[in-house]
DNA sequence: TCGGCCTCTGATAGCGCGATCACGGTACCA
DNA sequence: TGGTACCGTGATCGCGCTATCAGAGGCCGA
């Protein structure tokens, strides 16, 4: 191929086996003859200047030049090279992303949004997937996405503790938090996470549940933290006992443990569910004990994953739009990188969807069954 | 694309409010005093060129020089600058992924495998969402990918049909397929599909079922004709008759569709269905219809999502390791960078995993109910 | 008619890095 | 001791692009 692997030499070649850091061995690929804007230039019949100026969209060309330019960029199929532009004027055009495990619907679902709204302003995205989320895996990833030359951070919905380390530290670029960061001082898109765990706790109290019990999402996410203070707020606006929280790590099979736990306590009829993955666990575990859902007990998750409407029963629970809160983020994000300064936008509230996992607590006003 | 907006010509300035396309405004952030290599340089007393044969790792370097200029980079906190880099290497250390939907579980969990090979092997994921998986919409989205330099694409499980019009014209750089891309004649890392498609409908017939149904993908997803090749090909080594397919579209709505329709033939007895999700919904149709999941039914998915142990049942399905697929599909491409050419890996064999929705045909084989 | 100004275009000079070649030094052999 | 072989290092140049400024040409009003 191209040639060298300077690597010869090598009486003490040491070069070998190297373990991948900073160095790597960057051999040049075979050089492909892609015109440059000089070809362009030559082709047209102008200063390689004008070609620049016509594809930056500059005012002062005139038309007939420009068709001419155009040509021959579509005749030469000509592309300019983003690393020569980079290097002049200090823009790469990318934005990074960082995401803690992208197989859960909610991180899915805001890269989604984020890259969307990122394409539409002519960025790109480069993502990062952290598999811990504490603060040292986040900063290193941020960190080289940051020596990439992203020229802004979105992380997505993250650990209180480590966003306010983040917050501590700076990266060098702007960052923004797609998700809950109320507490953590840094600017982010967030939905109004109490609001939504008032309106399915209320949903709850109001068919006639004497109180409501809750699953939360980890003690250190914003998320489950807003969520379990809209339930609390609820239940003592209601004037209802509060029971013990039960915790939970977003996942399916910590839903089911909490449930098998639940379906202990014979007096319970409802529970409000941090997230509808665990609401499915739940669900599970409720059944497998014997108890009937709604009609022993009611249930409501949170997300409105698309799989929701078809649980059985089909889940009763409160809607995040992700892709609008991508969107946001990224908004929020480019306003950063262009005025420097970064703001907060104001939350979103989330949406109440009514499905058939919940039903009106008969038996507990009736003295029935329990 | 050629690119222009020609549309300007505009004798009076049309400037502002511009849709965002190749041109965009770009205005030079303003410049933070970065150090660069000549900081190093004479901050560790030897030559720019020095400080870049430590940094590239480059064999002749005294160890104490070495040293020094580490020790420069770490006190100024320097870090290349990848455009000049990738400028002068031709190497952007980019690769690009195509996805589509990144919702799907599928897809969200090769992301993750294809991330972490990538940044294990040194370089940068830039991800590209298409909302529609045909050739027009792949293609656009890679261009924009090659425009930003990448070095190779992953297209992620795509339709046959797309694929097969991307080979034709190709791109510009590498490109790998991770999932099904047998008959697209692209070099890809598969699941053997016709194998789990085999496994699942064996299972079924062992378990003494007369035939099995099948719930299929869309028609132009490879991985949906190798399921639907594996049932075939298991029904016709059993003997057992072939029942009309039906269709879905992955998603768990189309499942349940599916569902309604199959309820009404009162001798099906087993239904094999292309994914979990699917299978999720048909699951809810049939259990609607008064069919027991699996005393009427039983039911195999395909893919083992995290949820799928805790449908109500937990669902007998085929095991697709994601993330295995995405680590080999990223090898696939490294390789194709480095030496140019691309080749296919071997497909990986899915595993069966049994749970609770299948069982055995009682009532067929002793005539009962039907 | 001329100067001034606006419009359009081009020449030049880097951006920060690595490839190349050249060079001073040391080790080694005859 | 001289020559040869490196080894480690530096000077120079160019990657492809855009910022800047200078300049050619045309238009206008004085």
């Amino acid at each position: 191929m191209g040639d060298d692997d300077t690597a010869t030499d090598g009486t003490a070649t040491d070069d070998s086996a190297r373990p991948g850091n900073v160095g790597e061995q960057i051999e040049p690929l075979p050089p492909r003859p892609l015109p440059v804007m000089a070809d362009v230039a030559r082709a047209a019949g102008v200063s390689p200047m004008t070609v620049s100026r016509v594809l930056n969209d500059h005012p002062s060309v005139r038309p007939e030049t420009r068709e001419r330019v155009l040509a021959a960029v579509a005749e030469l199929e000509y592309r300019r090279n983003p690393a020569a532009r980079a290097l002049v004027t200090r823009r790469s055009q990318t934005v990074g992303v960082v995401a803690f495990d992208a197989t859960l619907y909610g991180q899915s679902a805001l890269v989604s949004g984020v890259e969307q709204a990122a394409r539409d302003a002519g960025y790109f995205v480069s993502i990062g997937i952290v598999k811990e989320m504490n603060a040292r895996a986040i900063r290193e990833v941020a960190d080289s996405l940051v020596a990439q030359s992203v020229e802004g951070l979105v992380v997505l919905a993250a650990r209180v503790s480590a966003l306010q380390e983040l917050r501590d530290r700076t990266v060098g670029v702007p960052m923004v938090v797609a998700g809950g960061a109320h507490r953590s001082g840094l600017p982010s898109a967030s939905v109004d996470q109490a609001a939504g765990g008032r309106r399915a706790t209320r949903h709850l109290l109001f068919r006639g549940h004497r109180t409501v019990w809750h699953v939360a999402g980890p003690e250190d996410w914003d998320d489950a933290r807003g969520r379990l203070a809209g339930w609390q707020a609820a239940l003592a606006e209601a004037g209802a006992v509060e029971p013990r929280v039960l915790r939970g790590d977003w996942s399916t099979a910590s839903g089911w443990r909490a449930g098998v736990e639940l379906a202990r306590h014979r007096e319970l009829t409802a529970v409000f569910v941090a997230n509808d993955q665990m609401a499915l666990g739940l669900m599970l575990a409720m059944k497998q004990a014997g108890r009937r859902v709604p009609e022993d007990v009611s249930i409501v998750g949170y997300d409105d994953v698309p799989e929701a409407a078809f649980y059985d029963p089909p889940l009763t629970t409160i809607r995040q739009d992700f892709e609008e809160l991508g969107r946001r983020s990224m908004q929020l994000l480019l306003d950063a990188i262009d005025t420097g300064s970064a703001s907060s936008s104001p939350p979103i509230i989330p949406e109440f969807v009514g499905r058939l996992s919940t039903a009106d607590a008969f038996d507990l006003t009736a003295g029935g069954r329990r």
